[in-house]
DNA sequence: TAGATTGTTAATCGATTAACAATC
DNA sequence: TAGATTGTTAATCGATTAACAATC
């Protein structure tokens, strides 16, 4: 795996998704395949599947094309998903609670240490098998156990202080579901899950969809 | 507002963030802002800012900038959020709960008709203020309903059933949760949001973050 | 070896940014 | 009117696609 060059954002967002085809692919038992093939089924250009794999190394073979085990194995790799992350949850409303069951059964690798909460009748609790804890204690809970990503599921107008508190706290990854935009040290990785701007963007294609009906029918 | 030529989706993804940065100046008592001023606030350059609006039409004024509310109103009409929209949630499992009750608790013109499942032991039950329905009913209902916007919240394997079993009843778009891509007639909108590809981005740059850290300490 | 398919360079396309004339 | 700021055209930048030589 090459490490200097700068990687496009653009290829990083595609390379759980290559990975997800991949691991159907493996489950089907195929072990290999070409950048044409792939492409006709993931539905990427096989110059950009190239180009992308390219970015990271030549993971395939001229005139044979692309080890399914292999390349699933590097791209899991360079995602990370071969170490394991600790993680807490902060809010243990109905988005924390099903974010934290979410990861904490399905996302092998991802552990699920604990939920903060400021609400003193949730502090104390147990949801499912996690443990939710008073948010006071949220730095020393964090160095101590070395926690790697805090996830906000807090309403907008606590995210940002909670952020600073994970940040301060020493978390390397903030992943955050509430509908801000967060301001972190820029050695903080930083995700967002804007679910509201998502049905916001469906809202605007319906309609876009609607009026080229319309158009269709009044012709 | 222009209803011609093809705006980009890089154009539309932007419109859910100009909305919530104005709304947020709205309740500062904000009336006027330039696209300089809302450039240092929003991130984008103020460049693109007239070029995004200037697609849907002049919203501006020379010498003066743009009215907040007035943007407000115009983007809201812009992504449909003048309208109504009736949803129904599949899947009543922890994340299908959830997006169920922030839905219909906090977004204001999606209103949650009904969650519907395969597990009889989840039919007939109510979720908050939420019944729950025999998925074998779904068409029918969606019928009956109006329903606008089918919510995916299964496994990953009855996705694509769901997808086209909602795809036949009617509805308009498809608010996909599920990690797979799904395939839907071009008339009716795809919207995903996979959390876990979101994930494993957030790996990714926790990774490079550290590799940068480290260079920078064997320096 | 011949055929297939990658790795890689070059061409194209689209999106972002810069510049400035129009105009409030 | 003068100053400010948009609307819009032109320049730049980056990402995608096409082409083909290298090579398994």
């Amino acid at each position: 795996m090459k490490e200097n060059a700068k990687i496009s954002n653009a290829v990083i967002k595609r390379l759980p998704r290559y990975r997800r085809y991949l691991r159907e692919l493996q489950k089907k038992g195929v072990d290999k395949i070409s950048s044409n093939e792939f492409s006709s089924l993931i539905g990427y250009t096989a110059s950009q599947i190239r180009q992308d794999l390219k970015n990271f190394g030549g993971f395939g073979q001229q005139g044979y094309g692309y080890n399914v085990n292999g390349l699933y194995t590097e791209i899991s790799a360079i995602l990370g998903l071969d170490k394991e992350y600790k993680m807490i949850v902060i809010g243990a409303g109905n988005l924390g609670q099903a974010i934290a069951n979410y990861t904490y059964y399905y996302k092998a690798g991802f552990v699920v240490s604990g939920i903060f909460e400021i609400n003193p009748r949730l502090i104390g609790m147990r949801i499912n098998d996690i443990q939710v804890f008073d948010y006071e204690n949220l730095v020393d809970f964090v160095e101590l156990n070395n926690i790697d990503i805090g996830i906000i599921c807090t309403t907008k107008d606590n995210a940002q202080e909670v952020a600073d508190r994970l940040s301060f706290a020493g978390v390397k990854g903030i992943w955050n579901f509430a509908p801000v935009d967060l301001e972190v040290p820029s050695h903080i990785a930083l995700e967002n899950v804007h679910i509201s701007d998502s049905l916001h963007s469906l809202a605007y294609h319906i309609n876009k969809s609607q009026h080229a009906k319309e158009e269709q029918e009044n012709k």
